[in-house]
DNA sequence: AAGCCAAACTAAAACGTTTCGGACAATCCG
DNA sequence: CGGATTGTCCGAAACGTTTTAGTTTGGCTT
């Protein structure tokens, strides 16, 4: 291959820009621009002209160009936290695959980073400064988690999945993580448990924390004692697994029913029923959150375990939307609370229980701190 | 508040460019950009007076200006195929969690985008054209896989997590699926079993293909009928859970073993072999993949399943630098075979099988394709 | 026929960097 | 002491868009 052979082919390997395309059609540059963003001061056989040889010759405006011009880029950001130690769970695919489809219908994209807990605020403020992105997912808040602070403070967008302090000032989605579990224990009461055994979720984070509280609620409210429920742990740390996990609950012989926080863990824990003689919805009930993950297939055990459904993929498709729209114009706060609905098992009666507290549609959406620490400012 | 001070906020807002910096330090911008990016042509002691001051002020070059001159984007994108059909499964996370972990290493970020399976390639196709991205993270191919075919055609940097055809011409990292499943049957029959039911992944990927070319060669080469590994489907669709297929395989009284192709698959029919007086390592025997999926405690297991067990996570680090190197100079395909090991289980004895055979450290990276139909071109 | 208006188009500035080619001193060498 | 060398610094062009503030053209009024 000679020197001008190797010439021509870089050449026409060159991305075809705005100026090559004005050239060829001869027409300024201006026309091309405002006939394919769609402005209304170009004639439409003109525009058709430019959009027909555009795709001709495989014109994509250069997007670096575009973003610098406008400001605006089109990505939303998505930090993963301390991707050493945080473990990035099937939970998570769940919620991308939402935020994934709806961010892709607007034509937005997601730039994702791992970065470790302590640089953690650094790299939003990179992000915020650099023009890298429009706006920001948080995921997994904590009670006081910092990044809210940061993001409020630097007035960037951003949409919380989940919920904690300050909550009506930012956007979020979330479940009522409180009510369901209030329910959830109401619920179980009603159908005559009195010793229940609740394996949580790690409760360093809100959406756990709140789980807990609506636990205790219930408890108040149906004025048991505080021992009618045992809170078995987390899932994380690892090693605490469902089947650990519900090898401890058992070992009180009394234990009635197992409310689990994922539906994850109450299918490793089967493995662990079964060795001990237990059968979901028989001699054990099984009650746990379903977050519709898709791998899984919980409708196995459809009519043994008692569902609290409510689906992660869609809380991402809301995320996803609640930031774009964010981005296109940042007014008030939009704050969704995604539905979920009761899926009992046989063993269970839902008549038994208080139809006015069962109902969710009825739910006030409440959110209430961890801890009453007055906040730092 | 007034417009004056309103407009004193705004001002005092808007992010500090590498041309404030200039006259703060009354500095050309010549300067200051080459004092930040390193270069040698500017004095230690204004090098240092310019980044104190970039510290102070909080400047961050503006990553579109720097992309659009530069013409690389230090990004790298990885599109997810159909998000709504495909499930994106707890393994994607394993392997995202180590890519992001490589990546940030680099101060490269991952560009995520989510597009329906029949507009794939144009997806591809914005990407490299628009200049969105420096190359391509590819997933999950599948024999004959057209995305392959586009990027190679067009020149583009990308690195696949498996191989297909044509894997001689292009960057990948892999595990040696064919070996390793070639190399549980050979340790289940030299140990005694002679009616075993193998549970596949998908066998529309190549990942899934070849574990089953593996087992047929093992089946081959020992000189077993073929009847001796009966395959009970993959886990996709949804339906097909571990639950599922468990019970389908033991519905022949015959089988002694199960091979599993996911940990997850296994621990999710661990409770179906309880229900069926089944206990892993004592009346029946398990083998399985085992990814190390991080969310997962297979250690439970550790001596009654036999693991042959390799890291996703791993998988997914040596993607990311695989990919950033490739970026940086692409010279010839670089290709990465991760290791595993086996952990057997306390019913099987490696000694029992022909120590040449087993030992993974011998073996020769093997593939083949699915079937030798010609290749479309 | 002059003036006006709308439709269709455009030149040039701007976005915020990096880099090329040079400029200007101070130092070194013979 | 003059010329070459070295160490620092800088002006201007370039990257590929969008947008502002027009200009040109032709038809329509009156």
């Amino acid at each position: 291959m000679n020197e001008t052979s190797r010439f021509r082919l870089a050449e026409s390997r060159r991305r075809v820009t705005i100026r090559d395309l004005a050239r060829d059609l001869d027409l300024s540059i201006t026309t091309i621009s405002r006939a394919l963003n769609g402005h209304d001061d170009v004639g439409e056989a003109t525009r058709t002209r430019v959009k027909d040889r555009a795709e001709e010759l495989g014109y994509r405006p250069n997007r670096n160009a575009q973003r610098l011009v406008t400001q605006r880029t089109n990505c939303l950001g998505w930090i993963q936290s301390a991707v050493d130690e945080k473990v990035l769970d099937p939970h998570f695919v769940e919620v991308m695959g939402g935020v994934l489809h709806t961010a892709r219908e607007k034509h937005y994209d997601i730039m994702m980073t791992g970065e470790a807990s302590e640089s953690q605020i650094l790299a939003y403020d990179r992000y915020v400064r650099d023009n890298s992105v429009d706006g920001f997912i948080v995921d997994l808040p904590r009670p006081g988690d910092p990044r809210i602070d940061f993001l409020l403070e630097h007035g960037a967008a951003f949409c919380v999945h989940g919920r904690t302090e300050r909550h009506e000032e930012f956007s979020w989605v979330d479940i009522d993580n409180a009510g369901i579990f209030y329910r959830l224990i109401h619920l179980l009461a009603a159908n005559g448990h009195r010793n229940i055994a609740f394996i949580n979720g790690d409760e360093r984070f809100t959406f756990a924390a709140q789980r807990r509280i609506g636990v205790r609620h219930a408890l108040r409210d149906l004025g048991l004692p505080p021992e009618s429920v045992t809170i078995h742990g987390s899932r994380h740390p690892m090693g605490l697994s469902g089947q650990n996990l519900t090898r401890a609950a058992l070992a009180d012989n009394n234990v009635t029913a197992i409310v689990y926080s994922s539906v994850l863990m109450a299918i490793e824990g089967q493995a662990t029923l079964s060795e001990l003689g237990r059968e979901a919805g028989r001699n054990i009930c099984v009650a746990t959150m379903d977050d519709q993950l898709h791998y899984l297939d919980a409708s196995q055990y459809e009519g043994r375990f008692t569902f609290a459904r409510s689906s992660l993929r869609e809380a991402g498709k809301l995320i996803a939307s609640t930031l774009m729209s964010l981005c296109e114009r940042p007014d008030e706060p939009i704050q969704t609370l995604v539905p979920y609905q009761f899926s009992l098992g046989d063993d269970l009666d839902m008549s038994k229980a208080d139809a006015a507290v069962m109902a969710p549609s009825d739910n006030v959406p409440s959110y209430e701190p961890a801890n009453n620490r007055s906040r730092l400012n």
